[in-house]
DNA sequence: CAGAGGATACGATTAGGTTCGTAAGTAACA
DNA sequence: TGTTACTTACGAACCTAATCGTATCCTCTG
């Protein structure tokens, strides 16, 4: 009934690998401890378990076939991103996507996203 | 300089318990548990406890006067909902709000409220 | 074939969140 | 005044997340 992506919810430090998966692709413990050292400092086993708890969960897939394993996001950023949407929306807006998007819309949007949302919705209503 | 605002990022429990408050206004602990056993059961204490870690991270007011003590949400339902959609947009929507409205409405959408967001639009670019 | 370099696996530690049992306080009433 | 009923406070137990040190395991090269 449930489907599995409804268990999609990475935590804080998983997002963030995923992040890096989203952008380079599949990729291996150096590749993208390298990645995410740009941004912070994180030791090498640090990224190297939290992966291995990913890939528990399912929330990588790892190509074993060599010796540096070669990991990728299991689900892609469009459903993910959706998930989390779906599930903010379930906690803090009632159900309501509309309620959501009027409140990402009230605090601060540029001219141009206004212009690309207004077109978006035109697609939607055909 | 980061304003006490950008540190409101209430837990699940504490959410819910916070929607309770914003629904029914300043409550006692049995009031506030009463309310949530009507879809959940948890204990009383354990609610109890909530608002008191909640209290100490100031999420909540509360008002000592009599001897069951009235809670009261610190901050508004708006402010919060800001706050966590601010923070799903910089951790999972590379910080762009427009990318989070679009997944948003790109799932499933209404026609009443692509048009009560369409009328948003226009306001907002007065 | 031995050793160095680099990879994974494992386990310990710390911190935060959630739950609840039990202790302790207090107001009011019989 | 003593008992009852209800309240808050405290602390223990358990779970998950995150971090990293250390052990172990290849695999290539000299």
């Amino acid at each position: 009934m449930a489907r599995d992506n409804s268990s999609i919810k990475p935590t804080e430090a998983e997002l963030t690998l995923l992040n890096i998966l989203w952008k380079i692709g599949p990729a291996t413990v150096r590749q993208i401890h390298e990645s995410v050292s740009e941004t912070q400092k994180t030791g090498y086993t640090t990224v190297l378990k939290i992966l291995q708890i990913m890939h528990e969960k399912s929330l990588v897939i790892r190509d074993e076939s060599n010796r540096a394993h070669v990991y990728a996001a299991a689900n892609s950023e469009m459903q993910t991103q959706s998930s989390l949407i779906k599930d903010l929306i379930g906690k803090a807006f009632g159900g309501s996507t509309s309620k959501l998007v009027m409140r990402a819309l009230g605090d601060s949007t540029s001219k141009q996203e206004i212009e690309d949302i207004r077109q978006l919705l035109d697609t939607l209503e055909k």
